[in-house]
DNA sequence: ACAATAATTTGATAATATTCGAACTATGGA
DNA sequence: TCCATAGTTCGAATATTATCAAATTATTGT
């Protein structure tokens, strides 16, 4: 990929309303949500809801897959997966940053043990 | 810590020049730079400079040391690393977003290893 | 006190981003 | 074909950010 510069990236998410979108899929895993689904949950009104949608699209941290008349919206992993690595080899490259991560072990072995099962799950 | 949303710190790191501006302090090491050797480097007039560094500071990405005539400006891994966690916590939760992440597991690694040292070390 | 250097603040301008009603497109069902 | 639902796009208003010259503050050396 190393499609944007992460600064575009992390701006993408710098806006209360597109984090939350993105939270919000990555919760609702591969099988992803549809546009107004996502808009009932956090309150956005269709037009506002797309524009960020777009945005989210463009820099590639979402992808929408058009079934039947829904669009539903799913996180992108990867892109994600290379911010975190960039972050953190720019934040810490050799010079250790993280002094109190205890939670960072928890999450690399929760992932290994969950890395099976694909997250498919329906919306709450 | 816990001081501001995480979208606040995504916002402040989405511009290329605080983020040229942050990962140069990270080079940088706790000593810092002062502000003008930043401009320098850069390519960004005082005035725009300070903008930029007042923002940072503003989210606590970074703090300033008055030294003498020089202020030195230097990065605050803490603040980082909680992003970083967060970002861990809300992209991969239970999902298994880190694929192909080789990376991740070297980096926890090379922490514990590096974990005594409280990242005491003289720039360049 | 004065001059020089380091940096911030002010203030004005320009550029981007955000919001959302209204119009539009697309799909599925009666 | 007509209607309803799901989304996007347009357009215009508003709000927020970014840039930088000029003025200001702070510190040091003479």
């Amino acid at each position: 990929m190393e499609s944007l510069n992460a600064s575009e990236l992390l701006a993408a998410l710098g806006h209360e309303s597109r984090l939350s979108i993105f939270r919000l899929l990555v919760e609702a895993g591969p099988t992803g949500i549809n546009a107004s689904a996502i808009g009932e949950q956090l309150g956005l009104v269709p037009a506002t809801l797309s524009f960020h949608l777009a945005h989210l699209s463009r820099v590639g941290l979402i992808q929408g897959r058009q079934e039947s008349r829904f669009i539903y919206y799913s996180a992108d992993y990867g892109e994600m997966d290379e911010l975190i690595s960039f972050l953190t080899n720019n934040c810490c490259q050799g010079k250790a940053c993280l002094p109190k991560t205890s939670m960072a072990n928890t999450v690399i072995k929760r992932r290994s043990r969950v890395a099976k099962s694909p997250a498919t799950k329906g919306n709450s």
